[in-house]
Order: C-alpha cells, then sequence, then structure tokens
RNA sequence: GGGCGAUUAGCUCAACUGGGAGAGCAUCGGCCUUACAAGCCGAGGGUCACUGGUUCGAACCCAGUAUCGCCCA
C-alpha cells in the first residue's frame, strides 16, 4: 500500500520536466526493430531551424504524439521520426540581416565564409524548438534526430537529381519565374502568397501608325509598356477586330508593335484590348511564345529598370510607374484611371511584391511524377483524411507546372552541375567531378545555384530512414504509417513527397495522411505577428502546464474545422486535470488494508459492475476515436467518464464502503475496482496527458515501470453489464429526483430527512431496496422504506420516477406554495411529452410508414408517461388542498 | 472567375449511418458535506443562418439565398 499521498493542489512545471528527461533517458522513444514488433512510424513534418514553436507546431505535435504514445502502448515498434529543415532562403535572411549590424553584406563576407557563419549560426542558437518540442511531451526518437543539409539527407538529395536530370525529369531552361527582389532569388509558384490589393487601372492610349486613331489598352502594370511587343485584341469582338494585323506606335519609345488576334483576350475586361509584355507576365509569356514576339526584359533582378527602359533606366520599378503616367498624361495618351482591385504576388518570405521575370532557371517536370501520385490516392495506396482534401489535391495535380527548383542563395544543397568552359556542355554527378564528362576538360565550374529547401523535404521520408542506404529502418518502417500535418502544406510537402516516395521507393511515403486544421484566434483571425493576436503556447505552458494545453487542443481538433483557440478553454481543461489529481489522492487516501488483486465476477457489487461496464465502453470508444483520428471524440469521452462516471458517481457510492469496518472483504473489492478503473484511466489519457498520468501512475500501488510503456487497456465484453447499467441509472434518477426537491422547495441541506417510496411493482421494489444504502448517501437521507402499499402522508413532497413514487415527508419545512408550483411545472412538461408522441402515433403515414420497433418505442414512451402524469395530478391535488 | 468550408445556448465548440439538440466557460440559486471552492448540488438559457424540396420524420439529405473564411487563377 501507498504512503505517499499527494499534495492537494497539481504542480505541473515539478513533474514535467522530470519524467521527460527520464522517459528519454530511459530510451522509451526508441523503436526496437529486432523482436518482430509491428511497424508503427510518423515523420515528423520538420520544424525549420530558425522556427519557435508556434501554436500550429504545438496542434500538430500534439496529435503525432498522441498517435505514436497510443500505438507504443499497444505494443507496435513504434517509431517518430524526427529532425529539422534547413529553410534556405529564411535561415539565410537571419544571417544576412547578422552581417548587416557589421555593416557588411554576404558578398563581402563571401561565399565560403557565410556558408560556414550559418552552420555556426545553427549550431549558437538553431534548434530551439527542438527544446520547445520535448517541454510539449514529444516522444521522438531524438537519438536518430537528422537535419536536411546533414550528409545522409544531402547524399539522398545528390541522387534524386542525378537520376532525375539523367531520365530529362530535371532540366534547365529560360522560362518566367517569379522573382523576389528582396531576397534575390527565384521562386516557386507555390512560394507565391497572392494578396488582394487595391490599386489602380490605368487606360492608355496606344495610336496608329498611320494617325488615323487610338487603341485604348487598360493596364494595371503601367511601367511594363515599356517592354510591350504587341497589343492583343479577341478576333471575335467588332470593335477591335479589324485592327488586327496594324501597327500602333509604343508611347514613351520610338518602337512599333503588332496588333495581334487571340480568343484569349478576355472581352469583358478593360476595353477588350490586352498589351502584351512576355518578359513580365506569365499569361503573356505563353502569348509570346505563341506568336513568336520579342521579349524585351525592363525591369531587372533588382527591381529597377533596365537600360531597355530608355529614360527609365534605373528608376525603381515603382518609381518608374509614377514617372510613365505623368509622362503618359503630359502626352496627353493616359485616358482615365480607374480604382481596382487585382491580385499581387508576394515574397512568402520577406512579403516584398514578386517579379515576374525571364531568367535561366532549373526545373522538375512534374507531369509524369504527378500522375503516379494521383493513381495513388485514387486507389487507396495512400488514404487523405478527411477525404474532402483529396479533391483538392487531385485539383492541384492536375494542374501542376513544372517545378522550378533553382534559388540565387547560398544556404542549401548546392546544384551538382558543372559548366564547361571548354566545350559549355553540363557535367551532372553524385560526386563532385575534376573535369568535363564530355571533352574532359578541367576547366569547370560548379552551378552556384542552391536547391529550394522543399526538395530535400520532399525526400523525408525515405532520407530520414537512411536512403539511399538499404537500412533495417527503412525497410521495416518505409512505407510510414501516417503523416500528420496541416493543410497549409498539403502541396508544398504531402504532394511533393508522394511523387519522389512513389519514384524513389516504388511506394507510398505514408499509408494515411491526417489533415488537421489551422489553430486561429478566438476571433477566427489567422495569428500572426502583425496583427498582435499570437497566443505563445509557451506562455500557456507556463501558465497551465502542458497536460491541459494538450487536452484542449485535443478536444477542440475536429476534423475539418479550425481550432478557435480561447484561453478560458484551456483554464476549464486544467480544472479538469486538477479533478484527476484529487480523485487519485482520494483513492490513495482510502487505500486502508488494501491488498493488490481483482475480485472475480461472482463477488462484485452493482457499482463495481456498473463502473467496469462503463469502462469497458469507454475503452472501447476511445479506441475507436484514436483509431480514426477523432481526436475530440477521446478527449471527450474520458472527461465525461472520468468526472461524470467516475468522479461523481461512482467514487461517491465507493464511500460506503471504504468508511466501513465491519467487512473488510467489501472494502478490498471496492478499492480493488476503484484502483483499477483509475489505472485504466490514467492509461486511456496517457497519449493526451503524458505528465500527470505518468506522475499519479507511478503513485498507485503496484504501478509498473512506466506508463509509458504499459499496455494500452484493451476492451473486455465480459464486462459489459447493460442490467447493472440500467439499475444505476435507475438509482442516479431517483438521487437526482431527491436533490431536485430539496433544492426547488428550499429544504436545508443540512437536515437528513426520511424518504417513503411506493413502488408500483415488486421487482422495482426489490431493486430499490437493495440499493437504499446508497440512496440514503447519495441523497443525504437518514432512511428509506419502500411500500408495496402506502398510503399517503399529507405533508410531504412527492416526485415520479417510473414505477416508483418518492415521499420527502418534512412537515414544518416545506412550503406548499413552491411544492404547488414545482408539481405544476412537472406536470406540465409531461403533458407537453404526452403531445408530442400523441401527435406522432396519431399520424397514420407514421403509424404504418416508420419502423416497427420505432412505433414500438414510442408507445412505451407514452405509456410511461401518462402514469407519471397520474401520480403526479393525485400528488398535485393533494397539495392543492393543503394550500387552502 | 473556379473550388472548398463554416453559420447550433451570451461566448468557444460538439452531435458517428436522418428518430424528441450536448459540453466547457459565463449567468442565477443553495452549499467551506473529512478527494477537489480549480469543488459540490440544483436551475435558467437554443424557430440548429434563411427559403423551398425529399421523407412518416431533417441540425443532419437535395436545391437556392445571405454572411464570413480559406485555397487556386
Amino acid at each position: 500500500m501507498s504512503e505517499q499521498l499527494l499534495d492537494k493542489t497539481y504542480d505541473p512545471h515539478s513533474v514535467e520536466l522530470k519524467w521527460y528527461e527520464l522517459w528519454n533517458e530511459k530510451g522509451y522513444f526508441k523503436a526496437d526493430i529486432t523482436k518482430g514488433l509491428k511497424p508503427y512510424c510518423i515523420v515528423i513534418p520538420p520544424p525549420n531551424v530558425t522556427g519557435s514553436l508556434h501554436m500550429g507546431h504545438a496542434l500538430n505535435n500534439t496529435l503525432q504524439d498522441i498517435l505514436i504514445r497510443y500505438k507504443r502502448m499497444q505494443g507496435y515498434a513504434s517509431l517518430w521520426q524526427c529532425g529539422m529543415d534547413h529553410a534556405g532562403i529564411a535561415t539565410q535572411n537571419v544571417v544576412e540581416r547578422q552581417i548587416a549590424l557589421e555593416g557588411k553584406s554576404r558578398f563581402d563576407v563571401g561565399r565560403e565564409q557565410f556558408v560556414e557563419r550559418v552552420w555556426e549560426w545553427k549550431k549558437q542558437s538553431g534548434g530551439t524548438i527542438v527544446k520547445q518540442l520535448m517541454k510539449l511531451g514529444a516522444s521522438c526518437d531524438w537519438s536518430r534526430e537528422r537535419f536536411t543539409m546533414d550528409e545522409g539527407c544531402s547524399r539522398a538529395v545528390r541522387e534524386v537529381f542525378v537520376t532525375l536530370y539523367n531520365e530529362g525529369l530535371i532540366y534547365r531552361g529560360n522560362k518566367l519565374i517569379n522573382w523576389c527582389p528582396r531576397c534575390q532569388t527565384a521562386l516557386s509558384d507555390l512560394e507565391v502568397e497572392h494578396e488582394d490589393i487595391q490599386g489602380g487601372l490605368y487606360y492608355i492610349k496606344y495610336p496608329l501608325t498611320d494617325g488615323s486613331s487610338f487603341l485604348t489598352v487598360a493596364t494595371t502594370r503601367p511601367e511594363t509598356m515599356l517592354g510591350d511587343t504587341a497589343i492583343a485584341v479577341n478576333p471575335e469582338d467588332p470593335r477591335h477586330k479589324d485592327w488586327i494585323g496594324k501597327e500602333v506606335a509604343l508611347p514613351l519609345t520610338n518602337r512599333t508593335i503588332p496588333v495581334i488576334g487571340d480568343s484569349y483576350v478576355d472581352l469583358e475586361f478593360g476595353t477588350g484590348a490586352l498589351k502584351i509584355t512576355p518578359a513580365h507576365d506569365p499569361n503573356d509569356f505563353e502569348i509570346g511564345l505563341k506568336y513568336k514576339l520579342d521579349i524585351i526584359k525592363v525591369i531587372g533582378q533588382d527591381g529597377c529598370m533596365t537600360p531597355e527602359a530608355g529614360v527609365y533606366s534605373g528608376l525603381d520599378r515603382f518609381e518608374a510607374r509614377k514617372k510613365v503616367l505623368a509622362d503618359l498624361e503630359a502626352q496627353g495618351l493616359l485616358e482615365k484611371t480607374e480604382t481596382h482591385m487585382h491580385s499581387v504576388g508576394h515574397c512568402y518570405r520577406c512579403k516584398n511584391i514578386v517579379e515576374p521575370n525571364l531568367s535561366l532557371q532549373w526545373f522538375v517536370k512534374v507531369g509524369p511524377l504527378a500522375e503516379q501520385a494521383i493513381e495513388a490516392v485514387k486507389d487507396g495506396r495512400t488514404r487523405i483524411i478527411p477525404a474532402s482534401w483529396e479533391k483538392t489535391y487531385f485539383e492541384w495535380m492536375n494542374n501542376i507546372r513544372d517545378w522550378c527548383i533553382s534559388r540565387q542563395i547560398w544556404w542549401g544543397h548546392r546544384i551538382p552541375a558543372w559548366y564547361c568552359k571548354a566545350c559549355g556542355e553540363i557535367t551532372v554527378a553524385k560526386v563532385d567531378p575534376t573535369a568535363c564528362a564530355f571533352c574532359a576538360s578541367a576547366d569547370i565550374e560548379q552551378e552556384s545555384d542552391v536547391l529550394d529547401t522543399w526538395f530535400s523535404s520532399a525526400l523525408w521520408p525515405f532520407s530520414t530512414l537512411g536512403w539511399p542506404e538499404r537500412t533495417g529502418y527503412l525497410a521495416t518502417f518505409y512505407p510510414t504509417s501516417c503523416l500528420v500535418t496541416g493543410f497549409d502544406i498539403l502541396f508544398f510537402w504531402v504532394a511533393r513527397m508522394m511523387m519522389m516516395g512513389l519514384k524513389f521507393m516504388g511506394d507510398v511515403p505514408f499509408r494515411d495522411v491526417y489533415i488537421h486544421a489551422l489553430v486561429r484566434d478566438s476571433e477566427g483571425q489567422k495569428m500572426s505577428k502583425s496583427k498582435g493576436n499570437v497566443i505563445d503556447p509557451l506562455e500557456i505552458i507556463e501558465k497551465y502546464g502542458t497536460d491541459s494545453f494538450r487536452f484542449t487542443l485535443t478536444a477542440m481538433a475536429a476534423q475539418g474545422r479550425d481550432v478557435k483557440l480561447a484561453e478560458e478553454r484551456i483554464e476549464g481543461y486544467r480544472h479538469f486535470v486538477n479533478k484527476i489529481w484529487n480523485a487519485s489522492r482520494f483513492a490513495m487516501m482510502t487505500l486502508d488494508g488494501y491488498s493488490a488483486g481483482r475480485p472475480g465476477r461472482d463477488e462484485l457489487d452493482l457499482k463495481d459492475r456498473w463502473i467496469l461496464s462503463k469502462l469497458n465502453d469507454t475503452i472501447k470508444k476511445v479506441s475507436e476515436s484514436y483509431d480514426e483520428y477523432r481526436f475530440n471524440e477521446s478527449a471527450n469521452n474520458l472527461y465525461h467518464f472520468v468526472w461524470h462516471e467516475f468522479c461523481d458517481w461512482y467514487l461517491e457510492m465507493a464511500k460506503n464502503d471504504l468508511y466501513q469496518k465491519e467487512n473488510p472483504r467489501r472494502r478490498e473489492i471496492t478499492q480493488q475496482v476503484m484502483l483499477h478503473v483509475l489505472k485504466s484511466s490514467l492509461e486511456l489519457l496517457h497519449p493526451i496527458m503524458p505528465f500527470v498520468t505518468e506522475e499519479i501512475w507511478q503513485k498507485l500501488p503496484g504501478a509498473g515501470e512506466s506508463i509509458v510503456t504499459t499496455k494500452f487497456p484493451e476492451f473486455n465484453a465480459g464486462e459489459v453489464d447493460t442490467a447493472a447499467e440500467d439499475e444505476i441509472d435507475m438509482l442516479i434518477q431517483v438521487v437526482s429526483a431527491i436533490r431536485n426537491m430539496r433544492s426547488e422547495i428550499g429544504v436545508p441541506p443540512r437536515g437528513r430527512p426520511h424518504v417513503d417510496i411506493l413502488a408500483h411493482d415488486e421487482e422495482s421494489a426489490q431493486r430499490i431496496t437493495e440499493l437504499s444504502a446508497l440512496l440514503c448517501s447519495l441523497a443525504g437521507l437518514k432512511d428509506v422504506a419502500v411500500h408495496r402499499q402506502f398510503t399517503k402522508p399529507e405533508t410531504a413532497a412527492t416526485a415520479v420516477v417510473g414505477p416508483l413514487e418518492i415521499y420527502l415527508d418534512i412537515e414544518g419545512v416545506i412550503d406548499f406554495d413552491e411544492e404547488r408550483r414545482r408539481l405544476q411545472k412537472e406536470l406540465d412538461k409531461v403533458l407537453a411529452d404526452i403531445s408530442f408522441v400523441a401527435n406522432k402515433l396519431g399520424n397514420e403515414s407514421f403509424m404504418s410508414r416508420a419502423p416497427e420497433a420505432v412505433v414500438a418505442k414510442e408507445k412505451e414512451k407514452i405509456a410511461g408517461y401518462r402514469e407519471i402524469e397520474e401520480k403526479l395530478r393525485d400528488n398535485l391535488d393533494r397539495i392543492i388542498k393543503l394550500c387552502k
């Protein structure tokens, strides 16, 4: 028996760190692949090395930890493969800012030194998020922590790049890409965030070369007109079709450009005439290719106008816009200006406006890879949960465009391509070459660009398991079991992992993808620093403890719905943690004379059979919910069971047994059942609330090594007992009825009144007699007498529960008017019920078309109501007489 | 412009396959009953956004409307 009494309130801080360190030291988080256990594996969405824990991480990793802990307890070889992402642009920006403080740019420092500084930075301040994940309780196998820039991952990157290049799936080309003038690099389409902003729509007159008239064109980007190489109109457009084939003079330049006809042009937009700037607009680029138009680049990589822009050369793009407009205005060529909402691309890292620009870059030809990835979801090799996301996935995969993978930064995997200055060929190789593969010249130079960070992330599920080596871990855990992620990186990451996994492993990277929601503030706004509405998970943990925080996230993580987090909710669930704590405290304080063991089925009394039945019901529901990623249902079922079944009723009922001395065996049985239910509850809760459950579990008599590695409770059909559930349910109703009477009429709580019960059948008379001891203690009664026949006392409050009439005789205390009002209320309620059901039963189509079982149920209901009605009327009549 | 989702109690959210809507917080009343006042007991509070349809029966299925949010172009 345990002598360790618990403190009166639970203090999370003193225990959380202690347990985490112990778990980690003992190696509980490591998967044992030597015993032939069934494997379960999750790869973590690698957080950025620059990152710190935000709400999104907290939710994401809590859910993963729940799954991993649950499966670990179920006896799987469970691996949570963790690690970090090198976050190319973000990390480079951090170190560049650092260098800027010294008044230098990265070019002053030089590439080699710069990369060294980044590594140095990583060692010093990178990866703070790892410690934060530990605070959250994440049971990752830290001994296997990986980094996308580490040697293994880099080898995987090389292997993949070279293979794809050799198969023609990676190529270098001169195409229109998204250029961030601030970060000085190309971006993929996905890395551009579109945002609607209020801009201008400018109507510019382009004079016909024959001087006869003008063609007016509407544009949102007047400065690009300097690079126009055509005007396009729709051949169907009666306003403009005669112009096709003519030429117009391009204002502010001395060039003339043709008017072409193409059905792409939208008749509704602007004037129906479109200026074509192939170097600075993706759609114009396509048209340019189609009609073999010149491509004139007027905006450079620095965001300033090029020499092609004539007098505007050197001006910033936004300055140039002003000047162009002013000059057009001066020449009378600006017809009008309208305000106009339009979508503008911004860099997802620095939020500056992105410039579509013609540039020589490296691309992945994703079409063939995407087909496979679509197929794998269609045939169910990978399930996306909730399934509604499949549509989004297909939509994007079907319209996928080639992926621009080269970045003009220094921090990342340098592209393994070498240009030969002698023959001009490109050598692509896994091992750094010393000579050109084509002409053997030693005069080669490596590509200076690095790869998109997401390129290495795409390999994460197999590169972290050892690929290209054929390791035991790779064989055991690939395909991984489940990927847990937010929908915001469905395309960035999930889709690309699917493509790469299928290509290089020949199988999908994961069986399930569970997509969870975003965490928003209580207003439903996305949390962001600029809005100032972020809630810092670490502050929350500090304030409320990790377990209450995790439980809140879990309880709110309903599928397909965003989590709107309000701090009051966390506070509410902290009370739950405290409740568990105190229930455990109670259990341990009443263990006098306890000996370990499980009583036989025939020794159990009604309340024991009831709580065991409820426990099993909970085990079933909770396991099913975990299995189906219905995390909130697990949490809510557990909350209800622990608080409202175990604490509110079972522990209260147990007190009679625990406090008595006459029957030691009876006390022992209750202790054993109570402890068993408590222990099982802790085990069921452990995946969600790891710390408090371990802290208590360890203190229970007969505790094993750790709750982390103990067996998850299993459903036992032999303990389901609907008869016990029905009987205790009746008891609860009687108790509630008595409590209600006492409270409504204002019977002083201190007094312990006598209660008479008139039972209308023998069976219920027996049942309530057996339960009378419990009834007295739960309802605070002096005693209770059960009658089959009974002269109703004059001065009593009454209630009806099924076949039982309850008489609370409290002469002198009772306020008859109050009781009359109360009974009238009860009667009104039951009359409403009766008319509701009678309505149904009076409906001929209901009677003929509804299933028999439903009709029978309704008939049974109304019979019950009628009985209650009758008894209430009797009692009401009696009270009315007393009132007079 | 295309797609997706949301709308349920004062607030934040649940309700699996259609059979009389639940929780937490907040509110009101009563209790320091020896596990817990971070608690206990009791109570009040909802034309489930709107309109129509299917059905014996709709918060749930279908169509449309409104408002809000997100993704893609």
